[in-house]
DNA sequence: CTAAATTTAGACCGATTCAGTCAATATTGT
DNA sequence: ACAATATTGACTGAATCGGTCTAAATTTAG
């Protein structure tokens, strides 16, 4: 890629992200046009090859900053995983919900990835420092979970909790109107049922 | 639509289904190719335009067709859904578990629909008798949730269901190798796990 | 202000893929 | 054996694909 894309105004770089994002969780690699990715992302043809070379070398870097960027603010935010389990995941969402206000659709794209069979699209894929969803199972398993004694562990309910996310991101994908903050509020509202019902075992 | 279609073996029938369900769910009308489906259904070209005429007739067909004989099946199995709203979830999963034996994407089929967003594909959908979400809310409202006071309504909880059910029939997208029984039993495991929740309120 | 350098646009290209057709072949029923 | 029916897959023109390239717009430097 061309290292000249972080001189652009970041208003400009988030579009162009954001509309690869979007494309490419939609369609999966090989469906997703570039054509209809410069069209989301208001500028034209040429700035995208010119930036990224190729189709392929824009999902790669797509993959690789926003792996990063993420496992990135995770680890600023949450230094230490050894707290109660629940507030552990409200520590989670609360970083998610600021990530998704610059790239909405961070977690359907990383999402999509694990359903991407296409052989350009995953021969491209770097594997980042560190995977962001082993990163994920890695702080889950060392929350205190002593509160919820008959809770074995929490892996189903981690389970339960991201299938809820995943399918409330993807109602955002239907109707771009609504603001991320809505999806955010459902979100947590599903995790404190869980954590009232978890309570009262 | 060619109504000897229904002359053919069902094993056939069934092939040219759920090559439709599976490539439709996964891409989207406009993005789902007729080559794609014959090469899925293991027919030829010719066949496909034989029976449904085009790619929009094909589709009308496998809406219509899927989401009469979803309601069919609930309305026969639950002639009464004013139980206790667990039991309820329960056969309403017992019932899907009999249709995806048959039909393995029928219910990532009708999701995806609702994420339709291509004008031809859209306009060819016929309203069926009656709608198969609207039928989904209709009985669950319906259901017995006085063994669970603290309860305010189950919504929040079906929603949850859906969710999950949703989410690991995507899993169930990606390797086609893993039989419907399993994602059956996983279903269920998350269903016990939120009534065991909820009992202990 | 001007000229050089850089950024951006979008028409254009050859290759591929698309929905749909049709003449030929295979299968079935009598 | 023969007619009727079911099925095939090569083929078509149109559309779309990833990627290029020249020229225009904009920014920078003097």
């Amino acid at each position: 890629m061309n290292e000249k894309f972080f001189d652009l105004k970041k208003e400009k770089q988030n579009r162009m992200i954001n509309a690869g994002l979007r494309i490419f969780s939609l369609n999966g690699y090989r469906h997703a046009s570039t054509d209809e990715i410069v069209k989301e992302a208001k500028i034209s043809k040429g700035l995208l090859f010119h930036y990224f070379g190729s189709k392929a070398g824009y999902y790669a870097f797509l993959y690789d900053y926003i792996s990063r960027f993420t496992i990135l603010e995770l680890t600023s935010e949450i230094r230490d995983p050894s707290i109660d389990y629940f507030d552990l995941e409200e520590k989670i969402l609360t970083v998610e919900s600021r990530l998704m206000d610059q790239y909405p659709f961070i977690f359907l794209f990383l999402e999509s990835i694990k359903l991407e069979d296409d052989g350009e699209g995953l021969s491209v894929l770097s594997e980042p420092a560190k995977n962001v969803f082993d990163y994920y199972e890695e702080i889950l398993d060392q929350a205190d979970i002593s509160d919820y004694i008959r809770l074995r562990d929490t892996r189903e309910i981690s389970a339960l909790l991201h299938y809820v996310k995943i399918g409330i991101m993807r109602e955002l994908l239907r109707d771009r109107g609504i603001p991320v903050s809505d999806y955010t509020r459902k979100i947590r509202s599903h995790l404190n049922v869980l954590k009232h019902l978890a309570r009262n075992l």
